[in-house]
DNA sequence: TGGTCCCGCCAAGCC
DNA sequence: GGCTTGGCGGGACCA
């Protein structure tokens, strides 16, 4: 049965009942992790890495291939979201366009690291340019409207919290500002450079951006803490709760059980010594924020100051161990499909339904007489390759020829 | 109903 | 000019 564009496109039609989870960022980043977290793994292709992430699908029909090609747009769009994410904690690096170099869990550690020493001396900066120039602190939330120069929402990446910038900074520079890989950096000093353990969204908005934004602009950042929340989720460096007081959405630090914390080696189990109990009594982080008013200075130095108490006040969360973990959803190793996955093929694992698949030769003469056009032949043609190479890396199958 | 986050438009940047 | 990259926000889905 061929499936119609309408059928594609839209999840709720009657072919498809996907859930929003089995579309999830953090799927589709397990995937990801699933499939280059191996020693053989050196380069990474971006082209090569939404092909083989379950965006193919058997169809034979003009629509439902424009459909497949629209979809593969998405999944692109959203493996960049996950390679600046795992860009920022060091899992990959970027080497060129479309290729990146995978680093591996065993370079999370060193990231983290960095990111901690560079979190504590930005502050130092910004502490020592404050007190020198006590005077101006730019209150960045004019900065969407115009081109000034202020640091923008995310914050330090550029030397500080609420130091001028230059009035020379680019629009490259504002764009790279607002980027999710900035986002994420400073998303992870907010752990790293305090004893912090659980944070809440609001706070970790407000922390990145500053208090007195707007509505709007807060809340695409917090879309976006979202989207890095459910990646840095699936590395298990963080986890996704609720605060106990008042059940509002917060995120929990795992850490890293490396071999520089407790010799473990294991960098996707969780790092129990900071574990807690979901839901114990925890203090949100509760900042004195007296101080906060939405005076011209507000933003940047409301972000120092926070992140001072942080420190100053020691705001750690009681660690109460065991218990926990009962909503780790991803944490099966294995691959599991995303909605276009082939049909017989909704599970990974699943020796017996991998085995049942691939009769090449049978899709090749069922289908392709279909395409009389030889543009359409080409891309059936293109699509195939493509589906044999996956079969054969994530299944591990070596495919039958197609003549 | 508030929280969550998928989806894809579209602009910037690059080649 | 075409392609890659990714900021951004509408709005659908979920609990």
């Amino acid at each position: 049965m061929a499936l119609s564009y309408s059928d594609i496109i839209n999840p709720s039609s009657k072919h498809h009942t996907y859930s929003r989870k089995q579309k999830s960022l953090g799927l589709l980043c397990t995937n990801f992790l699933t499939l280059y977290n191996r020693d053989d793994i050196d380069v990474i292709g971006l082209d090569e890495a939404a092909s083989k992430l379950g965006v193919y699908l058997f169809i034979y029909d003009f629509y439902s291939l424009l459909a497949i090609m629209i979809k593969k747009r998405v999944e692109r769009r959203r493996i960049y979201d996950i390679v600046n994410v795992l860009e920022s904690v060091g899992v990959l690096a970027r080497k060129a366009k479309n290729k990146y170099s995978w680093k591996g869990f065993a370079a999370v550690p060193k990231a983290l690291q960095e990111l901690k020493e560079e979190g504590l001396r930005d502050n130092v900066n910004a502490i020592d340019k404050q007190s020198n120039n006590s005077a101006k602190v730019v209150d960045d939330d004019e900065d969407e409207d115009d081109d000034s120069d202020s640091n923008p929402n995310t914050g330090s990446q550029n030397e500080n919290y609420g130091i001028i910038k230059s009035t020379a900074a680019s629009r490259a520079d504002h764009r790279r500002e607002k980027s999710l890989g900035l986002l994420t950096r400073n998303f992870v000093k907010l752990f790293v450079c305090s004893n912090a353990n659980l944070i809440s969204l609001d706070e970790s908005a407000k922390l990145l951006l500053g208090d007195g934004h707007n509505s709007s602009i807060m809340r695409t950042k917090v879309r976006r803490l979202y989207d890095i929340a459910n990646v840095l989720s699936s590395l298990k460096l963080i986890e996704k709760t609720h605060a106990a007081d008042t059940r509002k959405p917060a995120f929990r630090w795992l850490g890293l059980r490396g071999k520089s914390e407790n010799g473990s080696g294991d960098p996707l189990a969780p790092f129990e010594s900071r574990k807690r109990t979901f839901g114990a009594d925890v203090t949100n982080i509760c900042f004195k924020r007296s101080t906060l008013d939405s005076s011209v200075d507000g933003d940047k130095s409301q972000t120092l100051k926070m992140q001072k108490q942080m420190k100053d006040e020691n705001i750690v969360t009681v660690v109460e161990r065991g218990n926990f973990g009962q909503d780790s959803q991803q944490n099966s190793g294995s691959f599991q499909f995303g909605p276009f996955a082939p049909v017989s093929m909704a599970k990974v694992g699943n020796s017996e339904e991998v085995t049942q698949i691939h009769d090449w030769e049978g899709l090749s003469s069922t289908f392709r007489p279909q395409y009389h056009n030889q543009a359409l032949r080409d891309l059936f043609f293109h699509y195939t390759e493509a589906w044999k190479s996956w079969y054969t890396e994530v299944a591990g199958k070596k495919p039958l020829q197609i003549s």
